[in-house]
DNA sequence: ATTCGTCAAGAACATTGTTCGTTAGCACAT
DNA sequence: ATGTGCTAACGAACAATGTTCTTGACGAAT
């Protein structure tokens, strides 16, 4: 590990500039950068977060991050994957429960940091903890006594299936419901009888409607639970 | 309901008569810029698109498109909603093919555009043809004896699903995935045992893995097809 | 003391979405 | 015919983005 003490300041651009007498800098680093853009991330969404962003909370130009970080894609990627490390497996219970634990809680990590979830549908997480989630969900499958076949695949679309709820339902908390709120409002009854009639449920649900959808994807996957064909 | 970061408003009440008839330009129309923006989108993917390049396909400046448009967001939507029109209802068969038949024909139109999926998982779609969508699965999902609130948010979640499906096989199909093959050819296989046995599955699987899906999430909604309870 | 590799930083580049101000043609009242 | 207002269309500009080029300063090896 290199301890590199200086520090580049913004003033006093113009003449030779001895960089020891600044206020020292913690030295930039991979995960200080990821920890930064996890920080803004979670304070200003994914709108707010930019490379340049960055850069300046770690009070430093855009440049000095491509030492570190290929591209930005790159940081996107770091980021989620260590959001996921959050995502641990319950180590008792019924593999049914296990396994909605652990889809559980990786529809709420990306939920209760917003932004996150928006940006892991654009991002190929292929990172030490994605690959620990698959690993674990691999074996919950199988364990269930789900096929092999069903099992790969499904490890693939639980995540997707996950990440897009997560997405839609960051966004339901997340404040600017209005526009939609407003589109139901001015339905026409005569047009759309079905939405219209049901315009009240379309919007009613928090986590109740997680676990719901949760149900739904599994019970797809594996069967309903209790007097199902049985492992 | 799905995704709205964005919603651009498709409501423009006020027709606007275009006056380049002159100039032997033909004259802008919001069906026109939302044609290109759709040609452009399928001969260069979504991050070929953007205003100032429908604007020069359309032999004009950024700014005129703005006169049409309140924003990007609103093309989008039209965009989406343009494509979604071929998505239309079955006549005939049992309730449950037509269910899935629409929601097959929404995942095709979906994939067959490269681009157009991502767009959509980033854009309300809360056009007329949008619409007549959600009235058609609301009532196809009460034809199958659905309850009221698993019809309401199922829809939501059948979309939401089908979006999500063909986003990531258009990330799949179209983009690189090098990183994930990377990662996977990498693996070690004592550290991820179950992913390393699985890993040719994982990849596997074209048009049946997209039948699978569907088979899943309706399944898990309304209960396997023939001996399970019905309505 | 000199060289070398590496981390950091400033500046610049090409693009992006969007807005401002202006022009030019039409409809209509005078 | 003349003038007045409205508005589509456009050129220019602005702020912000990701990325690259280049330079510079330090620590370590020679």
């Amino acid at each position: 590990m290199v301890f590199v003490w200086y520090c580049g300041g913004m003033e006093q651009n113009r003449p030779v500039i001895s960089r020891r007498n600044r206020p020292a800098k913690p030295p930039l680093t991979r995960e200080g950068i990821v920890a930064k853009g996890l920080e803004i991330l979670a304070a200003e969404g994914l709108s707010g977060l930019s490379l340049r962003r960055v850069a300046t909370a770690l009070d430093t130009g855009p440049a000095s991050l491509y030492v570190y970080l290929p591209n930005l894609g790159a940081l996107h990627a770091e980021m989620l994957d260590a959001a996921l490390s959050a995502v641990t497996a319950p180590a008792v219970g019924p593999w049914r429960e296990r396994l909605k634990a652990v889809l559980w809680r990786y529809m709420m990590v990306l939920i209760e940091r917003p932004g996150l979830a928006p940006l892991a549908l654009g991002t190929l997480a292929s990172g030490p903890n994605s690959l620990r989630i698959w690993e674990m969900l691999l074996g919950l499958l199988q364990e269930g006594g789900v096929d092999a076949k069903s099992a790969a695949w499904g490890v693939d679309l639980l995540i997707l299936y996950v990440t897009a709820i997560a997405a839609e339902q960051s966004l339901r908390s997340g404040g600017d419901l209005g526009p939609v709120e407003a589109a139901l409002a001015q339905l026409s009854p005569t047009v759309y009888p079905l939405i219209f009639a049901a315009r009240a449920l379309l919007l009613s649900g928090g986590e109740e409607r997680g676990h719901w959808a949760l149900n739904v994807i599994i019970d797809g996957l594996v069967g309903p639970p209790d007097p199902g064909r049985t492992a």
